[in-house]
DNA sequence: CAGCAAAATGCATACGTATTCATATATAAC
DNA sequence: GTTATATATGAATACGTATGCATTTTGCTG
């Protein structure tokens, strides 16, 4: 029925021009030797034919596929969804191509890592997943940079970037207390990740000083899943009297789903009765009947420095090993804390953020 | 500093191994004749040298690349990404690659699509994107299947896969009659795009039946954005007196953004002082404060469909054109129309779902 | 017009694998 | 043991492009 994927090649347009295959090639490479007069020709000829280039022998030729692997986990949180976006938006911009892989529990990130080194990927970023040592030594002997979103992996040296998740969770207890907290709780991650680890220690640093007893700041495992935390939090507070003056969720998913869960079952109002706290300003977090106050990641910035990290202008320069970039992250005020000034007053409605 | 990017081939495996290169090439093609003695030598020297095969040279001979483009516009909408998810994870069991673009006003689908074709890809996906038949012939013509997950573009003979929008519009509408509704109004997203037509015209169709005038059912613009349904509620809106019994979201963030702007800025209590319906079933729909009434999309079945139209597995299949598959969607009950028994009663919870 | 640098062009080859074809070896049938 | 058949193996080549090198053409200076 159909022609068996009848390829047009360099070599067709060349005889059509009337001129080599090298011309040809020359004629799509930027920058190339070639007059004005044939290169309009060629493109012509090329545009008759439906001449279109194959990256493939291309690839074979320069060493460059012109390809990043995107390796992604939880993508049920928001933030990632965001941050995809933004790198997807960002790596289309420079003309270069995103081949994308999910892992869970099942699909190990080794495993993708593996089958994306058989593409000749130039670089890999990847966020939310656990990683081997010994997979990103495989892609430095290869030359592939590999850059860690978000993610710390000990004993590695691949490069990573991060928001400044410590700072970020003492920042949101210095919030807490100017607000009057006295007792607190913070819903964590996954408890063995990095990034939760962080944001739960810098918070509880910050009321340390303050004095605050370290066995009086419970941990409540909601597992970075918006199901996970709603059931945590119902689980754990039955009755109004045990509710703390203030949560810290380590993300704002599990924020939203802390504050669903008590409003429901509870009736509690927010921030009178208790105050919330997330991280990362997923946009939801803005929303109402949400208006949460959370840290906010700067997540174009941590995406522009990781493709920045991956130099995939610059095929000579050594792979970046061993970077630890830490970001800041920015306190955005809504309406789940309290104002500070005002020592335990009525919710007031603040400017829109 | 680093060694050149020293490739190790399969020659270098075959010397190691005292074999000839061809044989190492079997050796990872499953099926090929080879004694299992030397299956097993290679594999040790391809271990021990740190071998991957190049899926790029072995694209260039077999044509066959194991790339699926997916193009996705409106990823802000969660249908979308709960969609992508599906395709990757589906995709990704058969062993194959997915290289992801996304197209806004900017970068234009076609655009994408040229550049997809340089990749020798397997198949495209497009999903919530324009795209004009010009492309779609230019893929035909190179054997390259396409489906549009989820739209249709008259004149085009690219295959589509998608929900039954207008009897999803229908049932949706018959929903709000047996709850008693006299008035209504549709918040519609792209006013040109296929999806949210049909959803609208099978509303209307099935409210002219009852004898509702057309001119009763006012239709707002919500550009299939939350906030573009926001404020365009806050708009149509300003005084609780004005609304309509019912109002039917084309889809679902717009009916959360309805809901979360008439109970903000009127305090209209839903399904009492004004009934929602939504379109697509995404996850947060259920959450509280939601519980949205709404149509299931099933988008496993849906993305199961459109891969099995890609017949990836049989490159001598000629590309199915033509096709225009349509899925029923399921009404999902949940708060937000009234229980069709009770005349005009009191909000009642229903079962979780 | 000579002389020379720079640009343009074509030829030939490399990139790393899959696969056809021919040959060698093992297996089966009688 | 002999022929027929299936299986294993290697040599050689194709896939479509980029590029180093040699050669020709152009443009420019004196």
């Amino acid at each position: 029925m159909k022609p068996p994927r009848s390829h047009v090649t360099s070599f067709d347009v060349a005889a059509l021009a009337g001129v080599s295959q090298s011309a040809v090639s020359r004629a799509f490479t930027p920058g190339a030797s070639l007059s004005d007069e044939k290169r309009a020709r060629i493109l012509d000829a090329a545009r008759t034919l439906h001449y279109v280039p194959n990256s493939i022998a291309r690839s074979l030729t320069t060493k460059q596929s012109n390809m990043v692997a995107l390796i992604l986990g939880n993508i049920d949180n928001p933030f990632y969804v965001r941050a995809l976006s933004a790198f997807i938006a960002k790596l289309q911009a420079s003309n270069r191509h995103i081949l994308t892989f999910t892992v869970d529990g099942d699909t190990s990130c080794d495993d993708a890592i593996m089958r994306v080194l058989r593409y000749q990927v130039d670089g890999v970023i990847v966020t939310a997943a656990q990683l081997s040592t010994r997979m990103t030594a495989l892609c430095h002997d290869r030359g592939i940079p590999i850059v860690l979103f978000n993610r710390f992996i000990p004993g590695s040296d691949a490069s990573v970037i991060r928001c400044d998740n410590f700072a970020g969770g003492r920042v949101m207890a210095e919030a807490f207390l100017k607000a009057g907290a006295k007792s607190f709780a913070v819903v964590r991650g996954d408890p063995m990740g990095a990034t939760s680890q962080d944001r739960e220690r810098g918070f509880i640093e910050r009321l340390l000083e303050e004095g605050v007893k370290r066995r009086d700041i419970p941990a409540i495992d909601g597992h970075s899943l918006y199901d996970g935390a709603f059931e945590a939090i119902v689980r754990t507070y039955p009755r109004r009297a045990m509710l703390p003056d203030a949560i810290f969720c380590v993300n704002d998913i599990m924020a939203m789903a802390a504050m669903d869960a008590l409003r429901e079952t509870l009736g509690v109002s927010i921030p009178d009765d208790v105050m919330i706290g997330g991280f990362d300003d997923i946009p939801e977090a803005r929303r109402w009947p949400y208006r949460l106050t959370t840290i906010r990641q700067p997540v174009d910035q941590m995406v522009d420095e990781s493709v920045a990290l991956l130099q995939l202008d610059d095929g000579e320069a050594p792979v970046m090993r061993g970077v630890d970039r830490r970001i800041p992250g920015a306190l955005v005020e809504r309406d789940t804390i309290r104002p500070a000034a005002s020592g335990a007053g009525k919710r007031r409605k603040r400017a829109k953020s």
